[in-house]
DNA sequence: GAGGTGGTAA
DNA sequence: ATGCGTACCACCTC
C-alpha cells in the first residue's frame, strides 16, 4: 500500500478530483478518471477534473456502479473520500436505471422498484399531462408519443430514464457491405469500428440500438454509419451538416456497399429525393419561411419508415431537429461525434433523446495503434506590442480579445515556423479575415474563405494536395470544410474563445497518417497576458484530457512549461523563435 | 447569381 | 464563469 503523500488523487466534497500530473501512473489515471468525469482547469502541476450528474450517468450507463467508482478513487486518494462526496457519486449513479420505460403490448409503463421516488414524481404537476393511469406501487401508464418529451423532463429533473421500450424494425432493407462477399472490394472493419457497431447494437447495460458513438477525426465515422445500417438491415435517414458531407456520405455508402444510385438519396435545397438511404442536411430541416411560420420539411421523419436515423456530428443538433427526434423514440439512433461537447446546456437532451453514450475511443490510443499521427503541440505566447499594449489597456473587453488576436507580432512567428517546416504540407488557421488577408499578401500563400467559391476552392485543394501549393491559409471554413486536404502542420492564429470543440476540429485536420515516423505538428500562437491567454487554455481542455500535452514557448522571453505534461515530447521549437 | 432570411458557434 | 459581433452555411426567391 503506497503511503498517502504518494497519492495523486484528492477527492472533494463537490465532486471535483484533483490529479498530480507529475505522478507515474498520471497517464493511466487520467485516461479512467476522463470516463466518468470532465476536465475543467489544467495548469501545470494539477488538473481538475469534475464529476456532474451527466458524467456519472454515462459511466452507469457504461455499466459502471458507484461502487466501482469508490473502489477505484479510494486507493489512489490523498484522504479519505469525504462523506459527501462518496454518498453523491452513489445518488448519481444510482439515479440512471431507477426510471425504465418499457412496453407491454400496446401499452408504455413508467417503471421502478423505487416506490417512493415514482410516487413523488407522480405528484408532480407537470408529469399529469404524461400519465394514462397507475398501475400499482411500481408502474404507471404513459403516453406513447410522450416517450422523449418524458426523458428529457426527468432527466432535467435529475432523473434519467433508461429507456427499454424497444424499437420498431422500420422498412427492411438488404445492405450488403462489399469485401463481406465474394469478389468485392477489399474493405474490412477495423477491430474498433467493430467493436463500436457491436456497442450500439447491444447497449451497456441497457437496451442498445441508440446512443452515440465517439471517436477522433479521422476514424472512420461514416463507415460505422454504414455497418450500423448493414447490421439492422433497414431504410436509413442520415443527417449531417452540409451539403459537401452529404455528397460524401452518398460517395461512401455507394462504395462500401452493394446498394445502388437508384436506392441512396439526396435531400438537400438542389435535390429532394426520398430513397431506401437517404441523406439530408440539418439545415433543410429546420428552415422555414419565417420566424413565426412552420418548418418545410419536418416531415422528412415520416416520409419513410426509417428504421434507423444517423445523426452525423450530433453536437451540432439544432434545437428544432431535437424536437422531432422526441417524437420518434421508437426509431433506431445513432449519433456519431469526435467530440461530445456542447456548452449550451442541452448535453442532457441528447443523452435523452439520442441516447447514452456507447463507445468512445480515446484519441491516444488510435495514435498508439498508428490509425492516426503523432502530434506535438506547442503553445507559443507573444507578447502585445507597447503601442498595442497601450490600445488594448484601453479598450472594452469584447475589443480587446479581437486586439490580442491579431496581434502582428504573431505574422513573424508565423513566417519562422514555415521557415522551420519548409517544404511541409502547412495549413494556416484564423479566424479573422484581415489578419488572414495579411498573411496571404506577406507569405504569398492564397487563402480560402467563406467568399471563395467552390471551384477556386477545388482548384487549390487539388494544387495543394499535388505539392504545387505548400501553404494553405484558411478561415473558418475549415472548422466545415469535410474535403480540405490533410496536412502535416497547422498554425492556428487566432480563434473564437474557449471553443474546445474548434481545437480539436483544427487539430483534426494533420491527424490523417504520414509516411515515415509518421508525426505532425500544432501550433497555436497566443498573445502573452491577455484575454486570449485565458480562452486559449480552455479550448485546449478536451484535448489534454484527451492526454495531449501543449509545450508553452514564450518569445522574447525563455520561459517554457508545459500544459498537460502527462506525456512528454520534447519540444523540437529552436531557440531562433526567441525574436528579441 | 445575387440578395434576403434564418440558423450555427460558445 | 465567461461573449451578443464576426464569420459561415443552406435555403428560398427573384
Amino acid at each position: 500500500m503506497r503511503n498517502s503523500a504518494d497519492r495523486p488523487l484528492v477527492v472533494q466534497k463537490d465532486l471535483t478530483v484533483l490529479l498530480e500530473t507529475h505522478h507515474p501512473e498520471a497517464e493511466e489515471l487520467r485516461a479512467n478518471l476522463s470516463r466518468f468525469a470532465e476536465l475543467v482547469k489544467s495548469p501545470e502541476h494539477v488538473q481538475t477534473y469534475r464529476m456532474t450528474p451527466l458524467t456519472l450517468w454515462q459511466a452507469a450507463a457504461a455499466g459502471m456502479s458507484g461502487e466501482d467508482l469508490i473502489s477505484w478513487l479510494e486507493p489512489y486518494s490523498k484522504f479519505p473520500l469525504p462523506a459527501g462526496a462518496a454518498a453523491d457519486i452513489r445518488k448519481y449513479v444510482g439515479r440512471y436505471g431507477l426510471l425504465r420505460l418499457e412496453r407491454v403490448g400496446e401499452e408504455l409503463l413508467l417503471v421502478s422498484e423505487d416506490t417512493v421516488v415514482l410516487g413523488e414524481l407522480m405528484n408532480y404537476a407537470f408529469m399529469q399531462k404524461y400519465i394514462v393511469e397507475s398501475r400499482g406501487e411500481r408502474a404507471v401508464q404513459v403516453l406513447r408519443e410522450a416517450r422523449g418529451e418524458l426523458k428529457q423532463e426527468l432527466a432535467k429533473l435529475g432523473y434519467p430514464v433508461s429507456d427499454m421500450a424497444g424499437y420498431h424494425r422500420g422498412e427492411a432493407l438488404a445492405i450488403r457491405l462489399k469485401g463481406t462477399t465474394a469478389g468485392g472490394a477489399d474493405f474490412r472493419l477495423r477491430d474498433y469500428q467493430e467493436e463500436a457497431v457491436d456497442a450500439f447494437y447491444r447497449g451497456g447495460s441497457t437496451m442498445g440500438g441508440s446512443g452515440v458513438v465517439v471517436l477522433p477525426c479521422g476514424a472512420g465515422k461514416t463507415v460505422i454509419g454504414i455497418a450500423a445500417m448493414a447490421k439492422l438491415g433497414c431504410a436509413t435517414l442520415v443527417l449531417t451538416s452540409n451539403v459537401t458531407s452529404v455528397r460524401q456520405w452518398k460517395r461512401e455508402i455507394l462504395d462500401k456497399t452493394e446498394l445502388t444510385e437508384e436506392q441512396v438519396g439526396e435531400y438537400t435545397g438542389e435535390t429532394k429525393e426520398v430513397k431506401p438511404v437517404t441523406i439530408a442536411t440539418y439545415q433543410i430541416i429546420t428552415h422555414r419561411k419565417a420566424k413565426d411560420e412552420p418548418f418545410v420539411h419536418l416531415a422528412l421523419f415520416n416520409r419513410r419508415d426509417w428504421g434507423l436515423i444517423v445523426y452525423d456530428e450530433v453536437h451540432l443538433l439544432p434545437a428544432p431537429v431535437f424536437r422531432a427526434t422526441a417524437d420518434i423514440q421508437a426509431t433506431r439512433r445513432l449519433g456519431l461525434t469526435a467530440t461530445l461537447i456542447r456548452e449550451d446546456g442541452r448535453e442532457s437532451d441528447v443523452f435523452s433523446l439520442i441516447g447514452p453514450k456507447r463507445y468512445e475511443l480515446p484519441w491516444r490510443k488510435l495514435e498508439r495503434s498508428g490509425w492516426i499521427a503523432t502530434v506535438e503541440c506547442t503553445e507559443i505566447q507573444v507578447p502585445l506590442s507597447e503601442e498595442r499594449r497601450a490600445a488594448y489597456a484601453g479598450a472594452e473587453a469584447r475589443r480587446q480579445f479581437r486586439l490580442a488576436g491579431e496581434n502582428a507580432a504573431k505574422l513573424d512567428i508565423t513566417r519562422t515556423l514555415l521557415q522551420k517546416h519548409a517544404g511541409e504540407p502547412t495549413l494556416i488557421i484564423g479566424q479573422y479575415l484581415e489578419q488572414l488577408k495579411l498573411l496571404s499578401k506577406l507569405t504569398g500563400a492564397p487563402m480560402i474563405s467563406g467568399e471563395t467559391g467552390h471551384e477556386e476552392r477545388e482548384r487549390l485543394y487539388a494544387a495543394f494536395k499535388a505539392g504545387r501549393e505548400r501553404v494553405l491559409i484558411v478561415s473558418k471554413v475549415a472548422n466545415f470544410a469535410v474535403d480540405l486536404p490533410d496536412a502535416s502542420v497547422a498554425i492556428q492564429v487566432s480563434g473564437s474563445f474557449g471553443s474546445r470543440q474548434e481545437e480539436a476540429q483544427r487539430l483534426g485536420r494533420i491527424l490523417r497518417p504520414k509516411p515515415g515516423a509518421n508525426k505532425a505538428y500544432f501550433y497555436t500562437i497566443v498573445s502573452k497576458d491577455t484575454k486570449e491567454q485565458e480562452f486559449t487554455m480552455k479550448r485546449q481542455l478536451f484535448l489534454v484530457e484527451q492526454g495531449y500535452s501543449y509545450s508553452i514557448v514564450t518569445v522574447g522571453g525563455m520561459a517554457s512549461a508545459e500544459r498537460g505534461g502527462l506525456h512528454r515530447v520534447p519540444s523540437s521549437l529552436p531557440e531562433e523563435l526567441v525574436l528579441t
